[in-house]
DNA sequence: TTGAAAGCGGTACCAA
DNA sequence: TTGGTACCGCTTTCAA
């Protein structure tokens, strides 16, 4: 059985209150009784109950982070940041996953909220009027990132469509004259419902833009359609392919290797992320580093923020970095 | 504010106790009361505190899950199958990194004692003696997985030296007249300290046992050099690459590919763990499936029976599957 | 069937 | 400087 304040007190010959004075550095003891309690605490291996801590305080420093799950090492990525953020400031991660169904990630939000969690960060899958309802309700601290549900709730994320729309440019500076864009929803897709797309949905929307800026036809694959991909480097024009996630691109990459058609010279290929997974692939593919890092980090800090009544700000936009790569 | 069982109670003009009797199911209260009750707490929009509800009962319904980080896709499986088999048995996941530090890990282990995890899930990165007595001091039900710390604790695995065995064999079966093996701790490696090796150490001793067995000798690289891999397929004994994770299995196809040196008929390479990314990759990597789903469902249920006291067992063993595919 | 009260393990305030 | 005690919100036992 756990040693408790109790404990220490009668061990000691004092109450509980000195106890809790000596233990949390508080202000009215005495620096000897407060010697001879720490001695005590130490010898009997005292460990504070922090369930009791939190009830009595009303603060668990407890944030849940709500994913789809982690299958995408972009994701991982900022997980690990906001642990470590997290941890540094003496906050504890809970993780929920949503299995990418809007109704389990409900499920779970709601979990959170009665263990009352300090605070949410949400890779949302879903969205619309009830839903944000019900994320209103639970009146808790709420941070988005990647996906973003409406103006109610901060989000945090680089500027997917500004990024499209410059790799598009970047493209067809490279002298293309064709960029096919694979729209494809991934396994997201399968979960059906209410499903939120925001962050792919930005990114195709800049691709458009750019291309319809630049006079050009928008060309998009919906499906991973090897036969479709196998007739680009046919065309007299030069094409690129501009894939929304790197996984995406790592396959689009073999695919062309294994038939014997050289990449960019052939066809161009650029993805985005810049998963580390990139490293261990050849020809090195051109990618957007999103700086998983600072969003996280960032994500957290506001989250912090709020938790602390004092954020008034709206979403907020990280910086990126075009990867150089052999595929472009 | 959120509503309390204080505050229905009044509301009804009854005890708290009856409240609980109503919210909870429990027995000694008439069907009337009992609906007026619900109704009440229907309309207040009650959620209970589970904070106090885990202070009253002892049990958080948490268990908590240590790992040295999110980036290898052999972890995050094992995770996901342990969240999806927690969630559905009313269980919460506390997620712990240890970035591949014993002591950050025994950090977070202690923390999760405090919080009154009702067990762990380790993915241990440290050993030793002093480490497996802070861990046994805190005395909480314990399951390891990838790293075995001692007969101590119940550990769940695939037999990893048995599979590298029959890789071997296998390897050899195939006409393969040389086996190099590549011994690569990875970044693990650089926190230094006292690190737990033991599902490493157990591959590649598998990898010894059966070239001694076979007659050969063992030929292992301790680094990922390029220069020496490339000297491999000159020689004219027709060799394969064991590789005890599957990154480095597409790192080393990457760059004989890359060299224009044909898998497998001037080279073959094997892999580990057969992560979903290798079916983004061209060829298919042979390697093994050692079963995450299993592994996590397993260990879960082992804590699972811990937690409850009724578990005597020893270290549990789960099979695995060779994957074909194209590089031997 | 219901109420009252004692915990769970801390925190925090008021008196002494 | 210290002790005493109410309280956080729920559970559980004992009486009524």
């Amino acid at each position: 059985m756990p040693v408790t304040i109790r404990e220490i007190a009668d061990y000691c010959n004092v109450s509980e209150g000195t106890v809790d004075r000596a233990l949390n550095n508080r202000a009215g003891i005495s620096a000897k009784t407060k010697e001879r309690i720490l001695a005590a605490a130490r010898e009997l291996d005292y460990r504070p109950n922090i369930l009791a801590q939190c009830l009595a305080t009303g603060s668990t420093r407890t944030i849940g982070v709500v994913c789809g799950g982690l299958s995408n090492r972009f994701f991982t990525s900022l997980i690990e940041a906001i642990e470590r953020n997290a941890t540094q400031h003496g906050y504890f991660i809970s993780l929920v996953l949503s299995h990418n169904s809007p109704s389990k990630e409900l499920e779970g939000i709601h979990y959170l909220a009665r263990r009352q969690a300090d605070g949410i960060i949400i890779f949302p899958v879903g969205y619309g009027k009830a839903y944000e309802k019900e994320l209103e309700q639970l009146n808790i601290p709420i941070v988005t990132l990647y996906n973003r549900i409406s103006a109610s709730f901060t989000h945090v994320d680089t500027d997917c469509r500004a990024i499209m729309r410059e790799a598009v440019q970047k493209i067809l500076s490279k002298g293309y004259k064709d960029i096919v864009y694979m729209d494809i929803k991934g396994s997201n897709a399968l979960s059906g419902g209410n499903m939120n797309f925001f962050s792919l949905g930005e990114r195709c929307a800049g691709y458009k833009e750019s291309m319809g800026q630049a006079g050009l036809e928008c060309h998009i694959l919906n499906s991973y359609d090897e036969r479709a991909l196998l007739s680009l480097p046919d065309s007299s024009a030069h094409t690129a392919i501009l894939c929304p996630y790197d996984v995406l691109a790592i396959r689009v990459v073999n695919l062309y290797r294994k038939m014997g058609i050289h990449i960019p010279s052939q066809i161009g290929i650029m993805g985005f992320d810049n998963i580390d997974m990139l490293e261990n692939i050849t020809p090195r593919i051109n990618s957007v580093d999103c700086n998983t890092e600072k969003l996280g980090e960032t994500a957290f800090s506001i989250l912090l923020d709020k938790m602390a009544g004092r954020y008034t700000g709206k979403d907020v936009t990280i910086d990126y970095r075009f990867t150089e790569g052999e595929t472009l």
